[in-house]
DNA sequence: CCTCCATCCTGTGGGC
DNA sequence: TGCCCACAGGATGGAG
């Protein structure tokens, strides 16, 4: 599932092929990839002939300001995946997305769930990168300002993470991992997240995320992410809870256990996360 | 405002 | 062996 780190390696990847370059065609070849009340069609003419001047980023967004003022807002969704393709190469099954450029490169848009889009708006405030906390990498929050934003919230600390209102890019196997490096208790209501703790669990932020980028992000069995190249992501064996329910705990050795939290599954250590006073955990 | 749920989708794998 | 179905989850819109 490609979450920040696997967002950031995909941008690194592109940066180097768009950056500076211009938009001679645009093929948006299924109907639900374009998005937001806009169909294909509107969408490839909105980009073409544009020049990409900055690929960015912030959470699971991919951001490119146009020459025009446009951005150009795309989201992997669970099984997107990008790559860097010459004009005669193969079109892929489930490719919804084909960007040509004057150099005659072409980028490639693959998701065969259809979670993903591809969408161009007039400006940031009227694109779904209005109801983005600040990014979890970039720029992320003093612990002040996370207490903040958490202040009052009874909703689990685990929810929230996954909310990129609080704080934006984490999803489910980071935000387990995050939760678990900090020994924080995934159903702990976000309001007590505050203070020494809020300090935590942004330390364990960056540090979770630094490995999984160094590491080219996290590839599961499944193989739903591979880098653009093709490559698959070497993070999996660095992760502590995530996907390892009944395995030791690499702290403690305790049995990882899985609950579900708001119908995702979460996994967590039960002696290095205790459970917050008046919180019961109920088995699957 | 908040919390929580249903919805979208296809490939995979467990169960029978 | 082969079929069926539950499951995986990011973002969003709506109910309460």
């Amino acid at each position: 599932m490609p979450e920040l780190p696997e967002v950031e390696i995909t941008r690194r990847h592109l940066a180097t092929a768009l950056d500076g370059h211009t938009l001679t065609g645009v093929q948006v070849r299924h109907d639900r990839t374009a998005r937001y009340n806009a169909s294909p069609a509107e969408v490839e003419s909105r980009l073409s002939l544009r020049r990409i001047e900055n690929l960015g980023r912030h959470g699971k967004f991919l951001v490119a300001d146009l020459d025009d003022g446009q951005v150009m807002v795309a989201h992997l969704g669970m099984s997107g995946r990008f790559t860097i393709s010459n004009p005669g190469d193969e079109i892929l099954l489930h490719t919804h997305f084909v960007a040509a450029f004057d150099d005659d490169q072409q980028v490639r848009f693959i998701d065969p769930r259809t979670f993903g889009f591809v969408a161009v708006f007039d400006d940031r405030e009227e694109s779904p990168l209005s109801r983005l906390g600040p990014d979890a990498w970039s720029d992320p929050p003093s612990a002040g300002e996370l207490s903040a934003r958490l202040r009052g919230r009874t909703a689990p600390i685990k929810a929230l993470l996954l909310d990129q209102g609080p704080i934006a890019g984490l999803g489910n196997i980071y935000a387990d991992e995050i939760l678990h490096r900090s020994r924080i208790h995934p159903l702990t209501p976000g309001g007590r997240v505050r203070g020494e703790k809020a300090a935590v669990l942004l330390e364990a932020t960056r540090d979770v995320l630094a490995m999984a980028i160094a590491n080219g992000g996290t590839t599961l069995d499944d193989l739903a992410y591979l880098l653009p190249d093709g490559r698959a992501g070497e993070n999996l064996s660095s992760l502590s809870v995530y996907g390892r329910e009944d395995l030791p705990c690499p702290s403690c050795g305790t049995p990882i256990r899985r609950v579900l939290v708001r119908a995702r599954s979460t996994h967590f250590c039960p002696s290095c996360q205790k459970s917050p006073r008046g919180v019961v955990t109920v088995s699957l």
